[in-house]
DNA sequence: CGCAACGATGTAATCGATTGCAAAAGAGGA
DNA sequence: TCCTCTTTTGCAATCGATTACATCGTTGCG
């Protein structure tokens, strides 16, 4: 910002209006004369006028943008959401900020987002911050609204897009089930998390309504990670007595559950079947194709920008309203009857 | 931003001090004597004070934030470099903006973000932009610095951090070759991509280097995605003579090349060998595993961030320096001595 | 003892756009 | 022609923090 930019006064002097004028014309063409209107246009143009939005926001006491609150944005799950997101977002002319809540300075800066002024409004896709930062401002301070995406706080009453976590896994289990398993398996996400926590249960919901056996050995930790699927493989295969069906709470798991079965000589589906979740783009491609349960990334991300947007603008309900996208199950070369009997 | 925050008058208030002293003990701490420093902070404190950046920004003439322009925010790629990106910037106080170039407005938002306070300063992974975006403001307008990432201007002189895309594709050849490989293809990216380019020509180099023919017909079009990479494997299936060993320029299209091959019932490597490029983190875990050209993309981000801020900040060099980081190859599963014969 | 120099603080102008209020300019209507 | 009502415009205050410049003590040194 060295040179200097023609400013609003510029331009009315170069139009013959006063500042007033310029700035109706601009933001509210309505309240100008159809005549002053194409007179201000043209004298923006010749000046090559832009205007200053930390003038404006300062004056209209706003941020001028929302943050995205992100837990790993390293992770590509949240690529898609990201960029529905920003495409809900561009025609409002809001920035569209993002935050990795896992990071160094996270507490404060987080605060700082959340309090005020840097922010009109945010989307959180991370659950799992501390309760503090989340209803932070309850006090003095002024909490701009929220809309939470994928995660959401239990109990609480505020804005969020979701899926039916618990119905997507009875997709995978009765899908399974279906295809003569009986004994399966789950690799479950991060501890404490709510999806995690949704989906398990889900899990064990729909292994009861078909009468089998919920064994907690076959509930594996796991962490979302690719890595983690892979250590998970690596804890069925030192079992003796496996599920020949397994259920995985992310796309990632799933592959890199499959990766290190395959590495042990062990074949999907035809040893076991494998179910993930998300329909990440490449299942689709991995060998074998993964099974999965989609859920409308994109979607979650539009759907959430908009939600916001209503908030902000107080149009819209009043708040609060839950959001539930749908899930399906996508078969494809991963799932199949199960072996004859267990190997080894 | 309905309520009232305490503003810097408030704090000077209950500190007794001038709104100077607050400003200066928030922001040039040795500007002011001990004592008053630690009123005014038992002040902010007391008052729950946060400063409002629009005001900070306008009088600062400023705007407080960077944007990263991502040709395609859905494409997991770009993820670690953000992240990367939003790592290195986070000490530093700026926002992180980001925006889509592909996106719906594109065109005119872009323009908006580049000529004047919205930004600070910008990291560019596309330098597919168009020509008047990239060197816009060159007339009367300030252009905010600007750094290229991954993709650069040719023949333009700014400041990029990249990687050595030649010698990546050199080292994937060299080690096809060194398996034995003299029939080599090679998946390309986008038409007129900087990144293809250089792959694709350092591919020929590398090829011309052994002594091997450089065939045409064995260069396949594709676009860096997954869906590009197993379209590619149908031309390479519907060939007579095919090569023995397959460069692919991005690991998505290594994953879709070998997803479709294998449900073709081709092996990899048995009957033809793949070598990717980035080495994404599924990378390692897919079947079979990917060998690969590793790029360091979050230290890409950092990098990158990091830069700007020194342009910023106008400290460091003048401005210009292009910075190239090192590639790696990454030899895993789906690299292997050529058959005896090819297939079919 | 007196003056220069320095450090700490306060005063007030400033950044650039928006908007409440008032004045001016039309538009009808009697 | 005069008056009321509506539409367009302009004036000037305002948003909240920063900072150039001025002020007021202090300290140091000749």
């Amino acid at each position: 910002m060295t040179k200097r930019f023609p400013k609003i006064r510029d331009v009315a002097e170069a139009a013959g209006v006063s500042t007033a004028t310029v700035s109706r014309a601009l933001s509210a063409p309505e309240m100008v004369s159809r005549d002053t209107r194409a007179i201000v246009l043209k004298a923006v143009e010749a000046t090559g006028y832009r205007m200053n939005h930390a003038a404006r926001n300062l004056r209209r006491r706003q941020a001028g943008g929302i943050v995205v609150l992100v837990p790993n944005l390293a992770n590509p799950f949240f690529a898609q959401i990201l960029s529905g997101i920003a495409t809900a977002m561009a025609p409002s002319g809001y920035n569209v900020l993002i935050a990795d809540t896992r990071q160094a300075d996270a507490g404060s800066s987080m605060l700082d987002y959340l309090h005020n002024n840097r922010a009109d409004g945010l989307i959180v896709l991370d659950a799992g911050l501390p309760e503090e930062v989340l209803s932070a401002g309850q006090g003095r301070a002024f909490q701009p609204p929220i809309v939470f995406a994928c995660e959401w706080l239990e109990g609480d009453d505020r804005a969020s897009v979701t899926i039916d976590n618990a119905y997507g896994a009875r997709l995978a289990i009765d899908h399974l089930v279906a295809l003569g398993h009986r004994r399966i398996g789950h690799v479950m996400g991060p501890p404490d998390n709510i999806l995690t926590l949704t989906r398990a249960q889900g899990t064990r919901a729909a292994l009861a309504a078909h009468g089998l056996a919920v064994r907690e050995g076959w509930f594996f930790a796991g962490d979302f990670s690719l890595g983690s699927g892979a250590a998970a493989a690596q804890r069925w295969l030192a079992m003796d007595d496996r599920p020949t069906a397994v259920f995985c709470a992310s796309d990632a798991m799933a592959g890199g559950f499959v990766g290190a079965l395959h590495r042990a000589g062990v074949r999907v589906p035809g040893d076991v079947s494998v179910v993930g979740f998300d329909d990440i783009e490449i299942a689709a491609h991995l060998v074998p194709a993964l099974t999965t349960i989609a859920q409308p990334r994109r979607l979650i991300g539009e759907t959430a920008a908009q939600k916001l947007l209503d908030l902000i603008r107080k149009t819209g309900q009043p708040g609060g309203v839950r959001d539930v996208l749908p899930v399906e199950l996508v078969v494809r070369e991963s799932t199949g009857v199960p072996a004859r009997r267990s190997p080894r």
